[in-house]
RNA sequence: GCCCGAGUGGCGGAACUGGUAGACGCGCAGGACUUAAAAUCCUGUUGGCUGCAAGGUCAGUAUCGGUUCGAUUCCGAUCUCGGGCACCA
């Protein structure tokens, strides 16, 4: 009987789901001695294109380390779900004219059918869905503890909105718009992708590949939601160093999240209506001060209309409204050549005493900082080259290192030290400071800009200090003088979380007559989507939700007043921020999750996927899981506490697979043609589960094979029978070295984490390589290796488990321990050279002592005829390894 | 431009803390079985030169240089490819 894939593998699929094999039991049930291990794959999104090759690649790799840690005595969970919100079944939606939850149901079924035909040993029992009712009601829970909570920056963690202290003296209305302006999730106009034909805002991550298609996507002012995480940016970036991650990964985040340390230096407004007027600015180098020789303010700055002259006000209205219409990309694209307007207005430079004047750019981001800077354009690219377009004074104030003999001289005297510089130290030099010279003019010609650190010049009470040094002098003398203070500004935005479009939760919120916004209270949850059969776009930008108006108009739970819903839905990323806890108590309709089992399954052990999500997926997540750990609704800190990465799979032709390319591959042909273990073998011994490689049908076919070639070391090919080589012996000598070396090497790899599969596959390879060497093989080797096997070829592995004639699963059998002293060779290979250069090798005793070892060397032919005649100067012996003569 | 990561046979990739480069698989070549083919099994497979042969010898882990008795591994510079960020003051 030939090795049949598709038959076993339908086999034992159908045996583990009618057997519930792979069920993780509830808290009550469970053996809580043992210990806990929580794997988790991405949520994916079911696409109409069903799986591609790369899923399966990340899902195998958790799958072993699942089916390990079971046959290892660990309570493990290892769930699967959707994450079914998306643009993509929405316009599928609009095309075909139906509720995008038809196309859903499709894809998830058709999912689920690919990844049971793969074998994973999900517990299916807790598959989550973050489109069904009862789990997005649990998202809007969510929502309304964002919205019903603040941060106190005192304490630095989250509280109930009613924890809020509100300055006195105010009347109802200023106290309703105060506690608004300090809750986690708040209303406010901001400018978003506006995409005309598809009707739809997009998130900045979907412009580039909706503009790829030829869509038109607009800059608009909106009134949205937003979730206030940049309170949480300190803790997010600070927390990095209690997770297991990828270093990279936490770089991206580190990144993304981008703080910077500096100051806030206030400048007085000369303005041309006589009016006192002034305007901060945040700047990583207060040290520079005396080198801003003028400022920019971004386009939608308020204070322009102010300041602007009226000799200026036509350019200027020009240039904010063509800024306006530019799209953020268009900005950036155009950003290598730099506009501005000036206002008329000036400033005053508090340092230096200098009026310097007043521009507007469009490379100065309203959504950073204050909006405004002051500009050195010495020591600032981006300033320096719109300083050279618009002709503005500039002024060297850092000098590089090398320089610093001649820039500035301490000189003691009664009174204490002195600096001199300039004018007065020139004439002291006597010409010895032509470079320095050169470099100054330089600068002021725009010709050179320096960036880096070095030590201030120009720059009064800073002349001659360090750059770090003249930072702190200059935050002293600000914070002393009150125009400023020391500030740390990041770069991370509040998150847009509201999107004009239909498949998404709905806000649990309600609208009043009056313009008057209420959330809803828990009990009224969920909020859910109508149960139209086909829905159109606005045309304004609204969602399609203001279109259907049996939904659109409610009345208030508690008053019976007529209100209208909320019309926005949540973004994609909404649904996985928590699914994580979802799957610990899936069935739960008193709260998303029990805190007794979140504290026994979190945080998790394992969290595998692309990194593609490294920082949006990630960083949501970390920070809904922070506010519900303020809120006191989980233990943990942080929700994943390994990461790993899978990397790529390209196409045969060594680039990314896509339809257009015709390289995709479709692993229902896969599994049809080798079968899901060659499958999952595969995917795993291409190379390292984190490297991006290519796909090798061929390589796949060698895969089968192995498995075949596994297959016949058991069953006997014409009969069926159990192969006659296989006896009840007890292992010999060699057979035990085998096995333990390959318990040994299998266990190891699992263990590091490194994730290199591909080594565990190539040691499976030379056992079985050896035993076909041997006349008979002892049963219980083979019983052992077929365990060794089971997580990676979970069907096979079992059908021969079966055949071997035990009647139970091999699922929780006991891992195979192994014996260190089998994993020892007595002899072992060294290797003499000369010279550094191996002239020969010899098989000695283990532990051969080094003395033995070199007498060894020095009686080898090889060697004696390398060494003839010349002088040996040294000899150089590592035991167990090689010998080495240096010789002249 | 900035920040990561990677460059090893025809291909995917091995090589523990510096110590025998190329495990394992794919492909290819040759052989066995077969009327034949498929399947299977066995052998070989980094390159050059040399030898009838066993072998010998030199070169070789992107390039150049350094440290070392010894470098795929450590250090410096350069090149190429992949990924991320991109006016964040």
């Amino acid at each position: 009987m030939k090795y049949e894939h598709l038959q076993i593998e339908k086999k034992w699929q159908d045996f583990w789901v009618s057997n519930k094999t792979f069920r993780t039991p509830e808290i009550d049930e469970l053996d809580r001695s043992k210990p806990k291990y929580y794997v988790l794959d991405m949520l994916p999104y079911p696409s109409g294109d069903g799986l591609h090759v790369g899923h399966p690649e990340g899902y195998t790799a958790t799958d072993i380390i699942a089916r390990y840690k079971r046959m290892r005595g660990y309570n493990v969970l290892h769930p699967m779900g959707w994450d079914a919100f998306g643009l993509p079944a929405e316009q599928f939606a609009l095309k075909k004219k139906v509720n995008p939850k038809v196309g859903v149901e499709e894809c998830v079924i058709r999912f689920r059918g690919q990844l049971q035909a793969l074998g994973f040993s999900y517990d299916w029992d807790r598959e989550i869905n973050t489109t069904d009712e009862e789990y997005y009601k649990w998202t809007q829970w969510m929502f309304l503890k964002l919205y019903n909570s603040y941060f106190d920056v005192e304490e630095n963690k989250a509280k109930p909105i009613g924890e809020l202290k509100i300055p006195e003296g105010l009347n109802e209305e200023e106290k309703a718009k105060y506690i608004d302006s300090q809750r986690l999730a708040f209303i406010s106009e901001s400018p978003v992708n506006w995409c005309p034909e598809l009707g739809t805002v997009l998130a900045n991550e979907e412009v580039p590949e909706q503009m790829e298609k030829g869509f038109t996507v607009v800059r608009r002012m909106m009134k949205q939601w937003k979730l206030r995480i940049t309170k949480y940016a300190q803790r997010l970036l600070e927390d990095l160093d209690r997770l297991d991650w990828p270093d990279n990964i936490k770089k991206l985040q580190t990144n993304w999240i981008g703080r910077s340390d500096g100051a806030i230096v206030k400048f007085e407004i000369k303005s041309n209506d006589g009016k006192d007027r002034s305007i901060e600015v945040f700047t990583t180098r207060p040290d520079t001060l005396f080198g801003a020789t003028y400022m920019v303010f971004a386009p939608e700055h308020k204070l322009i209309p102010e300041i602007t002259s009226d000799e200026q006000k036509e350019a200027v209205n020009k240039y904010i409204d063509a800024a306006a219409k530019k799209s953020d990309l268009e900005r950036a694209e155009l950003s290598k050549d730099k506009t501005g307007v000036f206002t008329g207005a000036y400033a005053l430079n508090p340092a230096s005493g200098i009026e310097i004047p007043i521009f507007i750019s469009d490379y100065v981001l309203m959504s950073y900082g204050t909006g405004a800077i002051m500009s050195v354009p010495g020591h600032d690219d981006r300033d320096m080259e719109f300083a050279v377009k618009f002709g503005l004074d500039i002024i060297p104030v850092v000098t590089p290192e090398k320089f610093k003999d001649v820039a500035f001289r301490k000189i003691k005297t009664d009174e204490g030290e002195i600096i001199i510089s300039g004018k007065g130290l020139e004439k002291m030099l006597n010409g010895e400071a032509k470079e320095f010279h050169a470099y100054c003019d330089e600068v002021k010609e725009g010709k050179t800009c320096f960036t880096e650190e070095g030590y201030s010049i120009n720059s009064g009470f800073l002349t001659g200090l360090t750059t770090a040094e003249a930072k702190e002098k200059m935050i002293k003398w600000l914070e002393e003088k009150n125009i400023g203070r020391r500030n740390t500004n990041y770069r991370l935005r509040d998150w847009l979380f509201s999107r004009q479009r239909f498949w998404g939760e709905p806000f649990p919120l309600i609208h009043f007559e009056d313009g008057k916004i209420k959330a809803l209270k828990e009990e009224d949850l969920p909020v859910k989507l109508p149960q139209v059969s086909s829905y159109t776009t606005s045309k304004t930008g609204e969602s399609p939700l203001s279109l259907i108006e049996d939904w659109l108009y409610t009345t208030d739970p508690e008053t019976g007043a007529k209100v209208k819903r909320e019309t926005n839905t949540m973004p994609q990323w909404a649904g996985s921020c928590w699914y994580y806890l979802r799957y610990i108590d899936p069935k739960n309709n008193n709260i998303f999750c029990d805190i007794d089992k979140e504290k026994y399954w979190m945080p998790v052990d394992l969290y595998i996927g692309g990194s593609e999500h490294a920082v949006l997926h990630l960083l949501y997540a970390r920070f809904w899981h922070k506010v519900l750990f303020d809120l006191g609704y989980v233990t943990t800190q942080e929700p994943f506490n390994v990461l790993f990465n899978q990397g790529m799979i390209l196409g045969e032709d060594g680039v990314k697979m896509s339809k257009s390319r015709g390289n995709v591959i479709n692993p229902d042909d896969m599994i049809r043609e080798f079968g899901a273990d060659s499958m999952r073998m595969f995917e795993m011994f291409m190379g390292p589960l984190e490297a991006t490689k290519p796909w090798s049908t061929e390589g796949i076919a060698g895969l089968h094979r192995f498995l075949s070639r596994v297959w016949r070391l058991v069953v006997d090919d014409r009969t069926g029978e159990i192969n006659s080589k296989i006896v009840n012996d007890a292992p010999t000598e060699d057979e035990k070295k085998l096995i333990h070396s390959t318990i040994k090497k299998m266990t190891h790899d699992i263990e590091d984490g490194d994730m290199k599969f591909n080594t565990s596959i190539a040691q499976m390879m030379i056992f079985v390589n050896e035993m076909y060497k041997l006349e008979k093989v002892s049963k219980e080797v083979v019983e052992k290796f077929i365990l060794l096997l089971s997580p990676y070829a979970p069907h096979i592995s079992e059908e021969l488990w079966q055949r071997l004639g035990h009647s139970e699963s091999l699922a929780y059998h006991t891992w195979p321990e192994y014996d260190e002293n089998y994993t020892k060779a007595e002899q072992i290979t060294v290797a003499f050279s000369v010279n550094g250069k191996v002239r020969s090798k010899k098989n000695v005793d283990v532990d051969m002592n080094e003395k033995d070892l070199e007498q060894a060397a020095f009686d080898d032919e090889f060697i004696k005829k390398h060494i003839m005649g010349k002088e040996v100067v040294r000899i150089i012996v590592v035991k167990n390894k090689m010998v080495n003569i240096v010789v002249k």
